[in-house]
Formats: C-alpha cells, structure tokens, sequence
DNA sequence: TATGAATGAGGCTTCATTCAT
DNA sequence: AATGAATGAAGCCTCATTCAT
C-alpha cells in the first residue's frame, strides 16, 4: 500500500518537474527549439523520460498548455478576489477591467508556465500549425469576454451600444499583444502606468456616458 | 549589354520568386516548418536554390521579413492617401485611427507576406529567439505611434493627458493582437463591425473631452 | 545489476565496433572520405550511431587517433620486449634501434590502426587542419627521441658530439617517411634488407668511434 | 594576330595565377578543403574560372602537383649548379648529399608549391587514393636514387656493400618526413644544424671505410 | 518506473558540375 | 574567354521515437 502510494507520487512529481522543464525550455527557445533531451536533462532526469512520461512531445507540449492556462486562470481569480473582498458585488465593467488588469500585471514577472503560453499562442499564428488545447482556450476565454459584456449590458455597467463580439475580439487582443510585447521588451516600459492607461481605455470606452443620449 | 541586363534580371526574378515562396511556407508552417527544400520547390526550383541565393536560412527569413515590412508599410502608406486625399491636412488623431483602420484592414484578406510578419512576429516570443530585422522593425514601429501621440499633443487632437508611452505599447500590441486573432479566426468575427469599434475605443480614449474638464 | 553491466557492455561493444570500422575506412579514403554513413555502415549498424556515440565527426577522428596511438606504443613495447628479453639492459642506442626497427617491422603488415595513423599523420600537413591530439603525439614522440638520445650520451652508447635536437627530427621523420613509403609502395620493396640497412645507417651516425678521434 | 597572341597569353596568364591560387589553399587546407570558389576567388576570378580552364577538379588538382613538382625539380638543379660550379665533377655521393640538402634547405622557406607537395604527398596515404601524377612522380624519383647510388658504387664514392633499393627507400623517406615534420613544426627547430646533421649521416653510412674492410 | 542505446528521417550547408549568357 | 546562375548529390548533425534492460 505505502509502496503503491508512493510509487503514485512519485509519478506525479516526475510529471511536475517534467512540465516545469518543458515550460522553462518552450519560454527560452520556442516549441521547436525544446528538444525532449533539453526537458529531460534541464529536469535534473534522463534524456527519455519525456516520452516515457507522456508518449510524445505533441502530448507533452499540450500538457504543458493545459497546465499553464489553468495557472492562469487560478493566479487571475486568486488576485481579483485578494483585491475585492466581494468579488459577487463587483459590477462587470469593475470585473472585466480587474481581469485585464491582472492578466496584465502577470506580466511583470513572469513564471516559465506564463512566457511559455505567450510563446504557445505565437506558435498558433502559422495556419498549418496545431497545438492541442490551445485553440479551444482562445475561444473559451473569447466567449467569455462576450458573456461578461453581455452581463454588463444587463447591470448597465457597459454601454449598451458596445458590440460584445467585437469588444471581446479587441480585449483579447489586447491583452495578448501587450503581454507579448512585454515579453520581448519589458525593460522599455514603465508597466504602472500601461496598467492604469489599459484601464482608463477600457473605462473609456465601455462606460455608459452620464448624460443619457450617447 | 543584353547579356548581363538578362543575368541580372534571372537573379531578380529568381529572388522574387523566392522571397514569395518562403513567405507562403512561413506562413502556412511556420519559420522552423518552412524548410528550404519546401521553399524551393514551392517556387518551382531546386531544393538547392534558396542557399545558393540567400546564403543561408537566416537570411533568407531576414529578407522576407524586410521586404514584408516595406510592403505593409507601403500598402498603409497608400491606402491612407487613398482614402484622404490631403493627407496634410489629417490631425494627428485622425491620422492615427487611420492608420490603425487601415492596418487592420489589411487582414481582412492578408498576403502571404502580412501573414508571414504575424507568424514571425510570433516566433519573437521566445527569449532565445532572434530574427533579424524583427526587433528592430518593432522598435521603430513604437517610436512612429510615440511621435505621433506627441504631435497629437501639439495640434490639439489628443488629450494632454495622454500618456505617449503607455499607449504606444496600447496601440502596437492592440494592433498586432487583433491582427493574430483575426489570422487564427477570421472566419468568427464580423470585421467591419471590430473596425468600427476599434476606431471608436481610439477616440474615446484620446479624443479632448468637448466639454473642459471631465 | 545485470542490467546495467550488460547496457555498459553494449555501449562498449558499438565504440569498439566504430573504431575500427572508422580506423578502416580512414586508411582506405581518408578523414574526409571516410564518411560517417560509411563508418555506420562498415561497422554493421546504423548510419547515425557514429554520431550518437561520438558526438561528432571530429571527436570520433581524435579517438581513432588516441586508440591508434595507444595500440602502436603497446604494440612497439611488446615487440621489444619480446626480442630482449631483459630490456633494462638495453644500451640506449640498442633500445633506439630496436624501437626504429619494430616501427618499420609493423609496417610489414600494418593493421587498420597503424595505416589510419599514417594517413592522419599525412592529413596534418595542411597548415589550417587540425586533428586533435595528433600533433600532441607527435610532439611527445620527439621529446621520447631526444631523452633517449641524451641517455645515450650518459651511457656512452651514442657519440657525444650527436645532437639531440637535429637527431630527434631525422628519427622522427626518417620513420614516418619510410612507412608512409611503405603503404603506398610496400610491393616494390624487400622489407628485411631495408630494416637491416636502417639499423646499419643508425649504428653508423649514432656509434661512437671506436678508435678514438677519428 | 596580335589579338591572337593576346587571347593566349591572357589564357596562360589566367592558369599560372590559377595554379599559385589553387597551390596556396591546397597548403593551407588541403585538397578536399581547397574548393573551386576558394581558389577561383582567391586568384581575384570568378568562381566558375577554375572549372572552366582545368575541366575539372582532378584536373586542376594534377597540373598543380606537376608544375610543383617540375619547380622543385628546377629549384634543386639551380641551387647545386649554383653551389658547386662544375657539376659533372661531383662525386656520385657529394652530389646525392648536395640534393638531400637542398630538398631539406627549400623547406625553411617554402613556397606555395612546395607546402602543397608535400600537402599532397600527405593526401596519398590513404589507400583508395589517386592524385593524378604524385606516384609516378615518387616512382621516377626513387629510381633517380637507385641510379645515382649505382653510380657512386661505379666511381668509387659510396661503399659497394650499400644496397641501392634499401639505400634509395631511406633517402627518399627521410627527406620527405622530415620535409613534413619542418611544415608542421618548423618553429621547433634549428634548420642549420638538422641540414648538417642529415650531410653527416649520410656520409657515414655511404662513404667507403677508408681501412677497406668494412 | 526509469534509463539510455539505437534508429532513421529530415534539416542546413557545401560543393563540383552543368548551362545560359 | 569568362561569368555566375542553377542543380543535385552528399555530408554532418539534430531529434523524436522505439526498444532492450
């Protein structure tokens, strides 16, 4: 029994310094560039334990997608709630743009699983290209920018002449351009004030204007 | 005089040729899946030919990522003109909600070569990754929106207190995130309705409040 | 346990197995002919296990050489040895001569290691090539000549007025000359008398005289 | 007529700096490394010149080795005719020493030609082999040896008991090793002394005894 | 479970050669 | 005569994958 639970835990320690090495070696070189040997050895274990562990680096790779976006999505939910206690009571412009603002704000300093998954999403623009998982979490995370506008129009904290499928296509945008950016050139920038910039625009342009007729 | 006129235009048309196979092989592949045996053949050569000509893979994607800029400049540059015919005149805002329309606009239908400049662009996620041309290219691009914010100031388009920096990483990631989404999934968003918006969130953001101060 | 001596006896096996398969076809086409498919091949594996052993061509070449090297000292030593029987006993000039003699005498029928050595020698002369650890050797073996030579002139075997320096390099050269000589024409030569006219040759420069001045 | 000329005197021009081209990066990096745009370019040509002249590599390759050797040949004979006034009166030994010495004396300063000689004597070690013109020309050399040896049995200047082929064998070796060996190491020895030391040897192994009785 | 030996496909590059100008 | 564009074979190397231990 304690043989088989360790055996169990042991696995799953693998596979977490396995994914960990990948995310580091997808971050610094691209998918291509990461080569099974780098992921095995940068994780302190053989050259094979890669494909002993996930049958292949297409498997492998969508692990590590899967992983960083669930990161993601934890680390965005954990700071928005830290930051307002009653995240129920938040209107959803005060969501969205805490959303954005925190996804955002991931980018200062990164974690291998966060740079990874900008790489991932660049490795996506090619039109042959396929990496599972990935295409799924755009349009999951798409439909709900659509979603949270739509609950805006409802609350009437979002203009209601603001087109919820092209306002989501811009936020995504948006956030995933600026993140790159970041990536390549975060020395040029002072992130506060992009931060606070990104949240006057969105402010901007999705608040109902006071005076009644737009 | 023939002679040499024809050697020299061989090598051209050879060069053109190429360039725009490698261009249609990044962007279907991707950079590390366009092989130079797939680009020559493409172009209706031998394997050989992109070496012999480029010297190596390097440059050859140097190449096609110059030459993609100039055409993307060159096809902004127009059909803005196209569209105001006294460019001069333009303010500074609207020359730049123009300018961000018509980038868009672009890949409504994208070249190979505006598609390879996403792809490429992607494959600069990495931290190792280096292609040349394509930082420099980018850096140069942010500086062009900073200058334009500031004479924006000057001419009384854009709101004093919009901070320069801040939103020419807004407007280059806005730009280049929307472009990549729309590469991926065209076929979901009505793109003259996300043009519309685009230039809207522009004026919102950094038009003068009519009124004095908000 | 088994395990593991058994993968460590494998990998033995295989380098084993490459080295000579690359020892044979340097001797045969040379370094830059002997091609690591042909290695692969000869040695009756795949064509990529010369690479994936030795990480490169390079560095199989300098094994073929360091292995070459080890097996003509031993094979050398054994030879004289066997011929005298106390060894220690030797004269220095006595030791010189049988060591010059069993060079030559394996050149009789040189092994793929003895011929692979002589065309690596060869390979050296271009002024730009660079074949790890030959030139190394080379230089131990002079320094081996010149020892022995001034040893003679403490035992009195050799003529006090022989330079070390200018004797080393007429040994050194005399040796490799006559073998590479011999590879390419042994057919046209009685080996015995050469060996026997060598030795005369050397009695003849290195012996002191026996009459006093002469 | 005088265009005439000029077309064959540009040819001949075109070869020699061919061939001086062509023997340069033979010496420096051998004649696998030696490629056509190398040499084309070097000779301040086009790459496709060499080609074009010799037909083919090969070719080009064995006029290279025949011009060296035929200046080598020139080089040696001047150099003694100018040493010793009245050729026809050395003694069969003295004229055997005076060549050994002035093959080794070319080697302090070697040209082009001579570096790639003995480059390419180095590149007829391997067995399968063939450079057009190299072994017949080692051939006719170790025949001058044999017959200039049998001639000083006839004047009475080398000793009756010297065996020619032997005799032959190791001259040829020696001058040729330790050509090689000056090339490689030429930065390790005293030329003089070596030159001396080789006139010593060979005079005490092929002068006569005076006693008689060897 | 984990290691790492072995395979073989595929990529980039070099180069001799052929051919058009 | 000379140039250099084009071809295609061959070499070295990287890498995902398979297999034996």
């Amino acid at each position: 029994m304690t043989t088989r639970r360790t055996q169990v835990e042991r696995r799953q320690e693998s596979e977490r310094v396995l994914l960990t090495a990948a995310a580091e070696a997808i971050a610094e070189r691209g998918i291509t560039g990461a080569s099974l040997s780098v992921i095995g050895e940068r994780a302190g274990t053989s050259r094979g334990l890669p494909t002993h562990h996930f049958g292949s680096k297409d498997a492998l790779v969508a692990r590590v997608a899967a992983r960083a976006q669930d990161r993601v999505r934890a680390a965005t939910a954990l700071a928005i709630t830290a930051a307002h206690q009653d995240i129920d009571e938040l209107s959803a412009l005060n969501l969205l743009r805490a959303t954005v603002d925190t996804y955002i704000g991931l980018f200062q300093q990164p974690t291998a699983d966060e740079r990874a998954l900008i790489v991932m999403w660049g490795a996506t623009f090619p039109s042959d290209s396929s990496i599972d998982g990935m295409l799924e979490a755009d349009r999951t995370s798409y439909e709900g920018w659509t979603d949270l506008i739509l609950s805006g129009h409802d609350d009437g904290s979002i203009r209601a002449d603001a087109d919820p499928a092209s306002c989501a296509v811009i936020l995504h945008g948006l956030m995933r351009g600026v993140a790159a950016l970041l990536l390549t050139e975060s020395q040029y920038t002072d992130m506060t004030t992009v931060r606070e910039t990104i949240a006057d625009w969105i402010t901007k342009a999705l608040a109902p204007t006071e005076g009644g007729a737009p």
